[in-house]
DNA sequence: ATGGGTGCAAAGGATTTGCAACATT
DNA sequence: AATGTTGCAAATCCTTTGCACCCAT
């Protein structure tokens, strides 16, 4: 399936400037802010603006097809990948990695399901984590 | 030990201006914004600006006496309550709660700290729910 | 022609900064 | 006196808004 028809499966016009920030999502699974995604985007698609990057930031994760990540203290990021998995900031290089381990991942999130009383209807679990990457180490 | 020995110990000069917001972090456990809080301080403690707010709960943050909460979309929160514990979000009243609950969580941190591949160093763990709260489910 | 989509420029809001005055040692 | 602390006002940065134009149906 092309990037255009998931769009249009979500019910999301496949315009010009939505296709590239869709696919720049995919193809930089990094996190970018909407400044970065602009900027990159920018010279390439004389015809985008900064509004429409975030109109369509906030498009794709009502639709969920982004993740608003707030791991930042300064800055509010975007992931464009929707499957579970949990994200590690560095402290030191300021990088953000995916962990990807289905199988802790469900044990973790259920545990962490358990702790919340059962009066509270629970909708999102996040978790996050901080500190020094493998490559600050050395 | 009363709150300015508790700053003093930190390493922090217990100003006037800087007791005034320790106190009411810790009178308030409701996770206020800096907003919040200088608006509830500065009627009675009219030599209190905004800029001395934020200065201190910057400094706050570095001693680890306040939690920094980014668990909002829109607002940064702070938490005077630096035990160990974890946030809850109502999306209907907005209301954040915390819960506490040391066996679970202790349990809940080992796990996370297995799904942490081993070459990284793990610093910190930040788990936030969302959902609806009980007394928005009536 | 109509409704959604876009982009400019301006507005908004939260936080930070520069700097002079003040307090404390 | 020296250093740390404060507060005003201005600056900054990110994000949103108003509105006119444009494109696709």
């Amino acid at each position: 399936m092309t990037n255009a028809e998931l769009l249009l499966e979500k019910g999301i016009r496949p315009s010009v400037q939505r296709l590239a920030v869709f696919n720049y999502l995919k193809e930089h699974p990094v996190h970018p802010t909407a400044e970065k995604i602009y900027s990159e985007l920018a010279p390439e698609n004389p015809t985008l603006s900064k509004t429409t990057v975030y109109n369509t930031l906030h498009l794709f994760s009502q639709k969920n097809l982004v993740t608003i990540l707030r791991i930042e203290d300064e800055e509010v990021r975007y992931d464009g990948n929707t499957s579970p998995h949990l994200h590690f900031k560095c402290r030191k290089c300021g990088c953000i990695i995916d962990i990807f381990d289905e199988k802790k991942l469900r044990q973790l999130i259920s545990l962490a399901e358990e702790i919340v009383p059962s009066e509270m209807e629970l909708n999102e679990t996040e978790i996050n984590f901080q500190g020094i990457c493998s490559n600050c180490r050395n």
